[in-house]
RNA sequence: CGCGGGAUGGAGCAGCUCGGUAGCUCGUCGGGCUCAUAACCCGAAGGUCGUUGGUUCAAAUCCAGCUCCCGCAACCA
């Protein structure tokens, strides 16, 4: 017996789980519970990554300890899976003690062969938030969290050698099938490698809720050793509650969304480099559930909430719809739209109604349950090979992780079966009393047909295929993966039983307009909440800041940037240019001719290559976009502000 | 000239490696059937394969230029 590895990501638990957290978690359950059948030792690890700065603030803000504050949301995963029916055979919290005694050991032995050494790390400081910000994640030049301002600042830290391992990433990347797809490997070594590959900061003092680092009490670990060792402490690496490592390690597939691929494609190999462990086999990438074309996000509102749509279309539709729509590399649509057809079509028209108009038949014609006597045609052995020959296929697919393409092979038998029906008209032979044994012949055809597609099925839909076995009268011996490529496996005299319908039709308008009313009713309420107040200044501080009227001559775009807007202003001294992040609010035309208050002293600096000599007035909308203060045009260009 | 991906009937996609009838799902229209969850089956309409040029007997497919979209990186002074 084989074994087989395979892994979620951990989850941050900053919030909530949301259907994008099912996306992942429902294909590598599927991928499990298939490998499983097949007869492999299957380890199916998913978790959650429970330390670090933002859980530490989230808790601050509900008064609660930061282990108070994961607990209970950790308890909401735990309990999403169990409602999704995640076979997992091992959940992994980072704040788990045998996680943390091996992410000290695995930091330790690094630093010992020379991989993590001390260094200094500069960035952005904000005391008193008592946070490092790196450029990019400052907003408008301030602290994200609070709006203060923030000095540039440096902090000791212990960084891994990244660099090292530059050449050998490379090779993986571009010359191995680690990486799936393989569209994404240039882009990472383009981007990544072939720039200069940087050493990576691995251990914070601005924080302490993490793991301490043992020999250097002030420094916890930052988070790339903590989360990403979790796929080997979890097996049992450098500690003793477990001891699956020998026999479970590399891991077969790690699957990711395309967010953080770049940590999976890059960090984990060099990590598992210098440890000198065996690197994994598949990196499978998988893109991002996109909501009506958009990405999903809060403030969007459209976050879909697993639980509701769990409990209106069954926990087995939403993964069916999940898995059916997942195409490994790129993005995938979930409207409301396309997951109501998708159901009606796949579920209630195809598989659904096949499965009730043959029971119903066998009930109808023979009391349900099949004579003896057979009488077998040509028109049949379509049929039969065509279901025997399904098996191979979706193994095939499973191996390659397209389990939208799986999901499409095995229907194709479902569409296969409906048509039989049409072919053989069993209702006719049903009026004919000479016919029974043709009859007899075509229903055990169907039934055949139909105990292979939901065995095959079973890993994908693990409440509903029993329900399936139960009404065509299957016992588990029946539907194992051996038997999924035979014919004739049911007993000749089976008996069925009439059920529920498995997948009820769903009526796409009233649904389309109750799901979007639930939606609007989570649109979080654009309850706007000021930002705190800075820390106070003296007159002269204020007069440092040389404000002005101007008026804007000229507006484009900077191309090649999404948010800049380069601006020629009239400020009354000659002019200027000015680069400004609005363009994602603000067409050029639509500020010609205006009139916006410039800060004028402000330190010039090249944005995207195009100098800005001053900033211009601008403030944020409830709903997160950005607006400019236009002035009255009474106001004489270069007029000062006081 | 930062890097990468893409443009195919109304929508979403396959085909392109290795040139030679453009295929699938949904939708639309017409027909059939009545066992079934108004489901199922058959048929039809609908495409200058982004654009321009090149190679070739022959280009969606190979080559070059251009336009537009989307990611990554950069970027909200």
């Amino acid at each position: 017996m084989s074994k087989f590895y395979i892994t979620t990501p951990i989850y941050y638990p900053s919030g909530n789980p949301h259907i994008g957290h099912c996306y992942t978690t429902v294909a590598c359950d599927s991928i499990a519970r298939y490998r499983r059948m097949q007869g492999h030792d299957v380890m199916f690890l998913t978790g959650t990554d429970e330390h670090g700065l933002k859980i530490e603030q989230k808790a601050r803000e509900k008064g609660v300890t930061p282990k108070e504050y994961v607990d209970e949301i950790v308890a909401v995963f735990q309990k999403l899976w169990s409602y999704m029916n995640i076979s997992y055979d091992r959940y992994i919290r980072t704040t788990d003690d045998y996680h943390v005694e091996s992410v000290q050991k695995i930091f330790k032995k690094l630093y010992d062969k020379g991989y993590i050494y001390k260094g200094k790390y500069t960035g952005k400081y904000c005391t008193p938030c008592e946070s490092f910000w790196t450029a990019s994640q400052l907003k408008d030049g301030k602290c994200p969290d609070c709006g203060r301002d923030v000095i540039d600042a440096e902090e000791e830290a212990y960084f891994f050698k990244m660099s090292s391992f530059a050449d050998r990433i490379e090779d993986l990347l571009l010359n191995t099938d680690y990486l799936q797809p393989r569209t994404r490997a240039t882009e990472l070594v383009n981007n990544f490698i072939k720039c200069g590959l940087e050493d990576l900061c691995v251990s914070r003092t601005s924080f302490t809720w993490g793991i301490p680092v043992t020999f250097d009490e002030k420094h916890v670990v930052y988070v790339w050793i903590d989360a990403l060792s979790n796929y080997i402490t979890a097996l049992g690496y450098e500690n003793q509650a477990y001891q699956d490592f020998e026999t479970f390690w590399p891991a077969d597939v790690h699957m990711v969304a395309k967010d953080i691929m770049r940590f999976h494609a890059i960090i984990w190999p060099a990590m598992l480099m210098a440890l000198e462990l065996p690197l994994p086999k598949h990196l499978a990438v998988h893109g991002w559930i996109t909501f009506n074309g958009q990405k999903m996000s809060k403030s969007l509102g459209n976050v879909v909430d697993p639980f509701i749509l769990g409990e209106r279309y069954s926990p087995d539709a939403i993964r069916y719809h999940i898995l059916r729509e997942m195409a490994l590399g790129s993005d995938s649509s979930f409207s409301n739209e396309i997951m109501i057809q998708r159901i009606n079509t796949d579920l209630a028209n195809g598989l659904g109604n096949l499965v009730s108009r043959t029971v119903a038949m066998v009930q109808k014609y023979f009391g349900g349950t099949l004579p003896e006597e057979r009488q077998p045609e040509e028109i049949d052995q379509e049929l039969i090979t065509l279901a025997c020959a399904i098996r191979p296929e979706v193994d095939a697919y499973i191996d390659n992780t397209q389990i939208n393409l799986a999901l499409t092979e095995i229907f194709k038998l479902v569409d296969r079966a409906n048509k039989y029906i049409d072919e053989t008209a069993p209702w006719v032979l049903g009026k004919d009393e000479s016919q029974k044994a043709r009859l007899a012949s075509v229903l055990y055809n169907l039934l055949e047909s139909i105990r292979i597609v939901s065995a095959l099925l079973s890993p994908f839909m693990p409440t509903t295929m029993p329900e399936v076995w139960k009404q065509i009268g299957a016992e588990p011996e029946h539907v194992t993966y051996e038997n999924a490529e035979k014919f004739d496996v049911l007993p000749v005299n089976v008996t069925v039983h009439k059920g529920d319908m498995l997948f009820p039709r769903i009526d796409a308008e009233k649904e389309i307009e109750e799901l979007n009313q639930i939606i609007a009713q989570n649109q979080p309420a654009p309850a706007y909440e000021p930002e705190p107040l800075a820390e106070q200044i003296q007159i002269e501080d204020f007069a440092k800041i040389d404000l002005r009227v101007a008026k804007v001559l000229q507006a484009e775009k900077v191309k090649k940037s999404k948010k800049l807007l380069k601006l020629q202003l009239d400020d009354g001294m000659g002019g200027r240019q000015v680069v400004s992040g609005i363009a994602e609010y603000y067409k050029p035309e639509d500020l010609i001719g205006k009139k916006i208050i410039l800060i004028a002293n402000l330190k010039p600096v090249k944005l995207c290559g195009v100098e800005s000599c001053g900033m211009i007035c601008a403030s944020d909308l409830p709903d997160g976009s950005i607006a400019v203060q236009f002035v009255d045009d009474k106001f004489p260009c270069g007029a000062k502000l006081r």
